[in-house]
DNA sequence: CAAATTTATGCAATCGCTTGCAATAGAGAT
DNA sequence: ATCTCTATTGCAAGCGATTGCATAAATTTG
């Protein structure tokens, strides 16, 4: 591989004014520096890495932390699209990107602690927003500067985080079955502890609320099939009027369009049904789901961004929303109002 | 950070010694050694990334290639699992991981020319088998050491790689569905150009022959859900006396299930379906799919361990075969003979 | 034309760590 | 007691970049 002082030496020069020149250096003369960029060109030569960032004493790299493995939650695309946004900006920049990972809690916070400790990550991008969550108590000891996608639990205003406007979303999804005549709407959950989720279903309250309609909450008990029927029919029992649900997300939509469309009764009603995030599994549906594209990739493009920004220490911190979109597709169904 | 300088001094030695105590160096005594270490570990230290590279002019990373986004491919959370696999691997030795994407072919193989230029990543893990795959060519070119999950394409000899036994994963799933009395048996698949598909139709294959059982393909073509119902017509038209389907991914016996069971006629019939992957979408299915799992993690470890290992230039390549396992659900019925 | 600037370059130190080689000390041999 | 030989340890030179400061060349100025 080729070092700055082949270049510098194929250019005629020192290697300080090689250095100089390739970084666009005010005080280098416009023909050395052509020369120069010409043999660097010529030799493919790229600064090494290691030297760069030693040198320097600013390390380059950005930690993308993933969540410790929760299955249900692991198996979500989601993540993929993220880690290609943050890693698409980052190579635009010149910037690495290294994972950091762990099977349990305790193993990822020490992980963690290595990667710290041999200090070169710049900034952590977190995957995934957790109350108490212990990795960033860890990075905020350390006084390492994070960056979470989705909203914090704790210090919102001193910690940057990109995040969807879930509530917006959410009112968004309920106003849009309004729109088709909906007036009795279920919204499907799984966890409230979730901000996601509870976000999504303050901005269904929300316009519920508004129109003077009635909060019908389903929280998701769909382990087994069995167990899905017999939820379902628990909550039809209380609620025969509902026409439409809000599933908190495309997953947990599909699974009640499984549980639904198995029963000759249900099958007839054709609820309509929205989702979130609008994945593989909108389209995997059928009707396939219309569904809340909330762009992944987006958030991640836009947390990488704000990690390679300079952050002086006393900096405010930065928040940004990235717009979500209802994707129409066909399982939501204009009826006849009830009222 | 404390550098070495500070355990050094603290354990009242030279940075010499400490750094050759903190590798276990036979040459200093016991007494040294200890005194080192646990100075060390009283200040937390842990040796600079890019200067210990720098210094050791051998690089810790390990370069994770996506492929190129491709919807479909893309979306199956197989990816995020093989990553998790390599990365913890890797944390455990000591080396990072990181990543290598790009939007299109050119920007990803660009991306890499950096990364190799940048000189510091050891050896590149392909989380995917591609024909005349760019980036491969690129890696031979510059002669970078590299891993592929998933069976090569060219020089399967020459190359290390980690792959399941589609072929014989291919027949183990035709073989349970033979072994519940079925007879007909079609094969889904979405594109033979994947090896992964035309080695699991090859495992289908030979033992339908074995079986004196005939071959019956089915192309994907289910864009639409029309277009799936379309295409199950002319199918069922030429092969009436098909009950049970083979289909090439878990996804794809999900559709195949849609569209199966979204028609009265059809879905009285219980078909028997059986998947491979053993994802997300096995559970989701209803009644859920009975899958040949491939454990992804553990193909990313394997790949993780031989891209760790020394690999000397003359040094015969790698392989290794992850094995699979079926995991039984509720998606494949007995059923009395036809013949 | 010499002095004072301005402009461009190069020298050398530095980042934190590793490692070949020289230096030291202690033990054993004669 | 002197000499050899090991067993330990430290010195100093890199690794490949950046950067403050000195220096040389070119230009302007008095």
């Amino acid at each position: 591989m080729a070092t700055i002082k082949d270049v510098a030496q194929r250019a005629g020069v020192s290697p300080s004014t090689a250095s100089r020149a390739m970084h666009g250096s005010k005080i280098i003369s416009k023909p050395t520096r052509d020369k120069v960029i010409k043999a660097a060109r010529e030799l493919n030569y790229a600064p090494d890495f290691n030297a760069q960032n030693l040198a320097t004493k600013a390390s380059n790299t950005i930690g993308v932390v993933l969540p410790v493995d929760h299955h249900e939650i692991f198996s979500n695309p989601f993540f993929l699209e993220m880690i290609r946004g943050i890693n698409e900006v980052c190579s635009k920049n010149g910037s690495m990107t290294t994972l950091a990972t762990g099977i349990s809690s305790d193993e990822l916070v020490h992980n963690i602690d290595v990667m710290i400790a041999q200090g070169h990550i710049r900034t952590f991008i977190l995957l995934y927003s957790e109350k108490d969550d212990p990795v960033v108590e860890r990075l905020k000891q350390f006084d390492v500067q994070y960056v979470v996608i989705g909203k914090p639990y704790q210090e919102v205003n001193k910690t940057s985080y990109v995040d969807n406007d879930n509530i917006q979303a959410g009112t968004d999804a309920a106003q849009y079955l309004i729109d088709h005549g909906h007036r009795r709407i279920g919204f499907l959950y799984s966890d409230l502890s979730r901000m996601v989720q509870s976000d999504r279903m303050l901005g269904y309250q929300r316009v519920m609320m508004q129109n003077h309609l009635p909060n019908i909450m389903l929280e998701e008990r769909f382990e087994t099939h069995a167990a899905g029927v017999k939820t379902l029919h628990k909550f039809f029992e209380q609620y025969p009027d509902v026409t439409g649900f809000v599933a908190v997300d495309d997953m947990l939509a599909l699974k009640l369009q499984q549980v639904l469309h198995n029963d000759p009764d249900w099958k007839v009603k054709q609820f309509s049904l929205i989702g979130f995030n609008n994945s593989i599994f909108s389209d995997l549906a059928h009707p396939m789901l219309t569904s809340i594209a909330v762009f992944p990739q987006r958030l991640g493009e836009e947390a990488a961004k704000i990690a390679m920004a300079d952050h002086p220490a006393d900096e405010l911190s930065t928040a940004v929303i990235v717009p979500h979109q209802i994707v129409k597709r066909h399982s939501v169904h204009q009826i006849k109002s009830l009222q």
